[in-house]
DNA sequence: CAAAATCTTAACAATTTCTTAACCATTTTC
DNA sequence: GAAAATGGTTAAGAAATTGTTAAGATTTTG
């Protein structure tokens, strides 16, 4: 279930919000300041923020530099180009203004929720030799088959998603955690060793790489 | 330079988009009509998909559906609520309204273009020879590939941020100790000196120049 | 419910990185 | 110009990270 934080603080309009969401069984968290915003950002992780513009204490804008990691649609009664342009290229991902069609904010909502590449429809993952088979357990590794476990399947898939690029230990831990509670460091070092004996049944070549302190990517 | 692939079969507003895009330095491909955009679609990749959704033989709507990994903005004329939202659910990423402003097209291509988490978004750090790559921890000096260890790579990472600029000890240690639990001032020396060597490895210029009591920064 | 598969934990070795400390060079201070 | 402070280099030992293995716990499957 996404978290969605609410930053709006007309109460009238955050009501509409609020119920529009949890209709849609999205969770929502509410807040009617740009500080209490903030507060709630170090508290707990979400996965969208609605966030309005002209807010008591710290502005909308502040924030929006603020937030590195959360995807943010602007609400904003602001119709100005300018405010538009800068709030997007600041960092905003959408920009919806008042008074805004509760169906257009639930599909906008919906496309920043979305995995931007929608890989979820593609069949197979390949790189090189390797074939990741959209079923959960298959790696082809030469066109011979494979079975993984589900985390093995599960962490490959996120090496696979962007090879050559660096996943720290922590971001792919937390990326499988959806299939796996209570995998940690040590775990999964592990599960990288069963991985490469499996490759390496197949293959010579090293596909996935270790960089030291840091974390695993695929090997060019 | 990204590619963007403009399909509008209207001439006079293909040409406006194509000019706009041109100034910001977007290489761009121009289909008018469906069948043709998916032509283009088939010889080469692009970052992005501008569309109109009425168009001679093939829909734009048939096209997002076809469309599985590249982002599309869809422009049109079309201003209802249900327009907007069917698109915006089978695939689209967003959806600007006829007639749009120019400058908040471009500033919602670069939402698109940008990676999705603008924490990655420090993509490369470059230095006349040096080119720090974010997203796989390594540095390139005249594109030879150099391994940096991790506390090598949050020295040169701060450095590099302000070139031209010193930057204190005692801030650079501060600024690194999220990596690195106990570097005190002795052991930044050493770690200075290794980056040092490492780099007088590939290219005559020396890069990281001491500042007599305060503290280090990139050489001119 | 028993067998099989999978996962986590823990121990160990191997490897890499980091800090410490010593020594020397250079700059500043008195 | 001598003494003190700062900076650069080096090597060794300490510390941290990684890879592998096996045993026991947990989950899944038949």
């Amino acid at each position: 279930m996404k978290k969605i934080l609410i930053v709006e603080d007309d109460v009238s309009i955050h009501n509409v919000i609020e119920e529009l969401l949890k209709k849609e069984n999205y969770t929502t968290y509410n807040a009617y300041s740009g500080t209490e915003a903030l507060l709630l950002l170090e508290k707990e992780k979400y996965d969208l923020i609605l966030l309005d513009l002209m807010l008591p204490a710290i502005s909308g804008e502040e924030i929006i530099e603020k937030v590195k990691e959360i995807p943010i649609i602007v609400l904003s009664a602001k119709v100005s180009s300018n405010a538009k342009v800068n709030c997007l290229l600041s960092g905003a991902n959408d920009y919806i203004t008042k008074p805004f069609d509760g169906k257009e904010l639930l599909a906008r909502i919906e496309v920043q929720l979305r995995p931007k590449n929608k890989y979820s429809n593609i069949e197979t993952l390949k790189y090189k030799d390797l074939e990741l088979l959209n079923d959960n357990h298959t790696l082809l590794i030469n066109n011979k088959k494979t079975n993984l476990t589900k985390t093995e399947y599960a962490i490959l898939k996120q090496l696979l998603l962007n090879p050559n690029q660096v996943i720290t230990k922590n971001k792919l831990l937390d990326l499988i955690s959806i299939d796996t509670e209570d995998c940690d460091e040590n775990s999964l070092r592990v599960h990288i060793s069963n991985l490469r004996r499996k490759i390496k049944d197949y293959t010579d070549h090293e596909y996935i790489e270790s960089i030291w302190g840091i974390g695993f990517k695929i090997k060019d």
